[in-house]
DNA sequence: TTAAAGTTTCAGAATTTTCTGAAAGTATTA
DNA sequence: TAATACTTTCAGAAAATTCTGAAACTTTAA
């Protein structure tokens, strides 16, 4: 594959998302070049197509593979590793919640688990512990929420993001359904 | 309100997390003081509790500002502008969602939009394309749903988040009914 | 109008993050 | 076993970000 004005704009950009979305520059420029690639490239096609250094190729393709967002494959006759992007772009989206989870979200909630077990030494550190606690709980919830959605078919969280915000009919409807049979 | 070492680990570890959630840490660490703190604090109240310079306090009082999640408030007799953590836990994540989805989500979709409408000039920029395409839909979806579930009251939403995975056999439910009704 | 009490700005210092490239490591083949 | 073709690592260089503090600015009240 040639770099050209669009496909150069596209990896700049994911160059620059990248950073935003929880990875380096050079991580999201590796990733938006094998995604747009039918052919798998080899970490020196990505080194000259990108104008970088053939170790920090090295460096973005570990933490890409440690994301399990890319795969290597080999070629008959040919030593070189080859790297891929790695499943459909929902694969995609879930890897990247569930890293940011991992990254965002799970060492504060286990933070403030801790804090909240702790014996409060004077009112101010009774009213924090209060605060904590709603912050606490609101992470969980949505923490809990996102992984269980993540549980569900594509086709039915596909199904649930066309209804938008009409699921709050659904739930009118649910809770009156429910309501009936308790008859 | 003192600094004790439950509101410094609380402050610190919020700190941290600042870089990931998009503001860096001096910002979280004045947010985290203001939210756990049941007295509106001076810029210098704060700047004392945290160690750093004046002026790095009145930068990040400046930000979480244009983020509205702090309000300004005065005292009787007094010049100083006293600072408070503003809106409810719910408000907060609201305004961090949204943020993030202005800095994460805006700009990328409006660059995937202008690449589609270019003409791929060979094949490989035709299979870019498309690719693109995917990327954009996704996104595009994912933002609206975001948005719409933002509309939805907090009550309408806890009981969306208690439903969990169990948002499936709503929606499983809401079909059949639909089909009944159609007959 | 002036002094006092406060806030904001911004150039350069300090710190953190990222990148390079040479050296070390690991297959594979002859 | 040695030569070859490739990959990975990591110390230090480069770049980007964040922080400081002095100077400029604003507001209030006497």
């Amino acid at each position: 594959m040639r770099m050209t004005p669009m496909i150069e704009s596209f990896v700049c950009h994911f160059g620059e998302m990248g950073s935003r979305w929880g990875f380096n520059r050079t991580v999201g420029q590796i990733y938006a070049l094998l995604v747009i690639s039918e052919q798998p490239l080899s970490a020196n096609d990505i080194a000259d197509m990108l104008g970088i250094s053939r170790g920090n190729v090295s460096m973005g393709l570990k933490e890409l593979h440690s994301w399990q967002l890319v795969q290597t494959t080999h070629r008959q006759g040919d030593r070189k590793d080859y790297y891929q992007s790695r499943g459909s772009i929902w694969d995609m989206a879930n890897r990247v919640f569930e890293e940011r989870r991992k990254r965002e979200m799970d060492p504060t909630l286990s933070l403030l688990r801790d804090i909240m077990l702790d014996e409060a030494a004077n009112p101010d550190e009774a009213f924090a512990q209060q605060r904590i606690g709603e912050i606490h709980d609101l992470l969980e919830n949505i923490t809990e929420w996102t992984q269980s959605l993540q549980s569900l078919s594509p086709e039915k969280l596909n199904t649930l993001m066309k209804l938008g915000s009409g699921v709050g009919k659904v739930l009118d409807f649910k809770d009156k359904f429910m309501a009936k049979k308790a008859d």
